[in-house]
DNA sequence: AACTGGCGTATGGTATACCAAAAACCACGG
DNA sequence: CCGTGGTTTTTGGTATACCATACGCCAGTT
């Protein structure tokens, strides 16, 4: 049966060359591992530009953007640097994170459905017995999604975007982090008794909770994880 | 007695012009009243090229990051424009200022000297008794050097930049907020509480104060500044 | 008078040419 | 072989010309 009207597709509308050759840089960063010690760091410009088919005023509007956001440092007439986080700034992101996420664990519990509390669950119980230590990938993965999923529940936009600017950093290290076994599977305990405390609607808990166990992941790197 | 050695004055380096362009069109913004019913939102680039005495390339670099930082939102083909803030993003902002100020308070007992710490009494001393109502500007300036202080004092210095990004903008609607004398009143002896707090080295009650003090900012923002 | 469509203008997006400073290179003298 | 000084090259910074599109003006039609 054809319909009688127009039937208007709103035009795909291309983003801004800037806004793509920032989102193409940024994946690219994403993908390497900074921290290897043969990574190749420098960018340049105009080589850029040549391999993305821009000029050069876009492309150094995305570095721009990039450069604001920590991701890279320019250098006048130096050069362009893909930046590797000191150690002390690392243990600042995931200060700030605590600070984050404990926020949007108390604000969760006034804010969040049970049913949205629910969805909590899956993301714990993967790993819930002796699977934990199958695949270290896998459970940094599914860690990371549970704490982003808690932040999600907050329901402040501008929490979960500050957090997500720090989860790319955050996340660039979680390869070079010692996963103790032992670990995990406190870190499943500890993220069980979170579900339980936002599902009773316990504030203050449910925040000191999320603070402690956050802030113990910062006692972990700030001892074994070697940096600089 | 002259110097055997010679003094290198170190060379005034002027910053790239976009940095100054950045600079200055961030002043120009904090230095109006944005919220105003008459407020001048719209920029336009080949305008503030010519005052600004630079091409549009520094400028629309400079523009181009107050947009990422939410300051301006640049609209292709129509303007740029100062944006202003709605009341949810607002109070979104103070709910993460709260998680951040709480968190440098929790800091700041394990980290800053008390010598340090005493550095907050004048400024709560400014305003004690019945000087409270004198000159509210006044107030709200030595208010907000009192929260930027104790963020300072947690020493994380990612911490104190995401509050100083977020400063901006509750600053800009203090002159919106009805400020009645009572609520001054409270709001300094919750001062002297957490420097009490701060004094005695109490992590959890110097971090429930100050969450607890901007988040009464908060509900007195979501129930008597009208915006929008 | 009201609506429609063409067309000019304003404005941000992009490409490109040129500039200045830093680094790399090289010739030369010891 | 080493150091020194200048010269070339590299590279980000800046200026400018041109492009594409949103909006408004205005004539023409009804």
């Amino acid at each position: 049966m054809p319909d009688t009207v127009l039937k208007i597709q709103p035009i795909a509308e291309s983003q801004s060359l800037k806004a793509r050759a920032y989102e193409a840089l940024r994946a690219a960063i994403m993908n390497m591992n900074i921290y290897a010690p043969d990574a190749e760091l420098k960018l340049e410009e105009r080589d850029l530009s040549l391999r993305f088919g821009v000029s050069r005023t876009p492309l150094r509007e995305a570095l721009s953007q990039l450069d604001s956001e920590g991701l890279v440092r320019i250098a006048p007439r130096r050069g362009i640097f893909i930046v590797r986080k000191t150690k002390a700034e690392i243990l600042d992101m995931i200060t700030v994170w605590a600070a984050l996420e404990s926020m949007a664990a108390r604000l969760a519990t006034q804010v969040a459905s049970d049913a949205e509390i629910r969805t909590l669950h899956p993301l714990v119980d993967v790993f819930s017995t002796d699977e934990v230590a199958r695949k270290m990938g896998e459970y940094s993965d599914a860690n990371i999604a549970f704490h982003q999923a808690i932040i999600g529940l907050g329901k402040c936009p501008l929490l979960a975007k500050l957090a997500d600017g720090l989860f790319f950093h955050v996340r660039a290290i979680r390869q070079r982090t010692i996963v103790e076994q032992d670990r995990a599977r406190r870190s499943i305990i500890d993220h069980k008794e979170i579900v339980n405390a936002l599902e009773e609607r316990h504030a203050e808990r449910a925040e000191r909770l999320v603070r402690e166990h956050t802030l113990k992941l910062r006692e972990h790197v700030e001892r074994y994880v070697l940096l600089d």
